[in-house]
DNA sequence: GGCGTTCCTTTGCACCAGGG
DNA sequence: CCCTGGTGCAAAGGAACGCC
């Protein structure tokens, strides 16, 4: 047997062991202690993450985080692993953050030096955009969780107008739009909500939920075939700062705030034709801020508005004839 | 608490075998 | 003949344990 086949042998035992001593190893592989040694050395060196404590009951020992067993990917695909990470970074909460970065640097640092160009170059001409985001969601990870284990979850929840206890059955999260999704079963109103995760101010684990679940997958699918059953409409607003603050306050639009290093931004998403007035009626608040380039609709909405407006003003406040200063 | 014992790793050295 | 990989042995040292 070749010495690195051996070593790689070696490397998949320890890795399902976690704790072991030189003698156990050596028996094992027929081999001495002092041949076992070097190797431990040598995949010490390798980067395994190994370290060992003397004396009685001791030995080595295999870090928590365990290291995968040599894989070797081509060129090709550990750059699409690279920039599929990339496009996580956007995320300020990921349910597995500390590790993020590192392994992307961990690729990086293995490609050639030709790779590494290529990438590089990559970068400059290729992104995966979404809107950045500084909200951290804490309740992430429970909710995750929940959803795995099927677990009830109490919940404190910012709604439009207050902070509301709930109590749900997560059935999956997903990002869109550079936010958390997670849809859940409310058990108050006995059917599956979306909530956004960063508006759970906490989430405390319950007891199991023994009722059957539709899985996130299955529940996505049924909304993609909802909304486009819907009559939607494309919304596509500009905003100057002042706008953009207002937006911002926004339940809805707020998700799909774009902002620029000006500080100006942008909202385009689809929104349920039903709502038109009401969002004429929102932007006529916001005045001059914001300028809506479609749909047509709520331009027309708009000026009608400010025409009875105007109307209304000038019947009420123009003192025809009257002496002024 | 001090001390010796036991069990473990670490390190160094001498030696052997096979391949280029 | 040298290099590499493997073995055996011995000395040193850390840590836990039991005993006084």
């Amino acid at each position: 047997m070749s010495k690195s086949t051996r070593l790689i042998d070696i490397w998949m035992y320890i890795n399902r062991k976690s704790a072991f001593t030189a003698q156990e190893l050596a028996d094992e592989f027929g081999v001495s202690v002092r041949t076992i040694q070097r190797y431990l050395n040598e995949l010490s060196s390798m980067g395994v993450p190994l370290y060992t404590e003397q004396g009685r009951y001791g030995g080595y020992r295999m870090l928590n985080n365990r290291a995968l067993p040599p894989i070797v990917f081509t060129e090709e695909e550990a750059i699409s692993i690279f920039f599929a990470h990339q496009a996580l970074h956007r995320y300020e909460s990921l349910p597995f953050d500390a590790e993020a970065k590192s392994v992307s640097e961990k690729l990086y640092q293995q490609l050639s030096q030709e790779a590494k160009k290529k990438v590089d170059q990559l970068r400059l001409h290729l992104a995966f955009w979404s809107p950045t985001r500084t909200i951290s969601s804490s309740s992430l990870v429970p909710l995750l969780e929940a959803s795995m284990n099927r677990s009830i979850v109490a919940m404190k929840y910012e709604s439009k107008d207050a902070l509301k206890e709930k109590r749900v059955t997560p059935i999956g999260v997903y990002a869109q739009n550079g936010f958390w999704y997670c849809p859940a079963y409310d058990h108050d109103k006995r059917k599956i909500l979306l909530y956004r995760v960063d508006r759970a101010h906490s989430a405390v684990v319950l007891e199991r939920d023994d009722e059957p679940r539709i899985n996130l997958a299955a529940w996505l699918k049924q909304e993609y075939e909802e909304q486009k059953n819907h009559a939607r409409v494309e919304l596509y607003i500009q905003l100057d700062r002042e706008g953009v603050r207002q937006c911002k306050g926004h339940f809805n639009l707020s998700s799909a705030l774009v902002v620029d290093e000006k500080g100006e931004g942008t909202v385009r998403m689809h929104i349920n034709r039903e709502y038109l007035p009401d969002y004429a009626s929102l932007f006529y608040t916001w005045g001059e801020h914001v300028r809506v380039v479609a749909p047509q609709d709520i331009q027309d909405m708009l000026l009608e508005r400010a025409e009875k407006q105007l109307i209304a003003y000038r019947a009420m406040y123009q003192h025809h004839g009257e002496h002024q200063d």
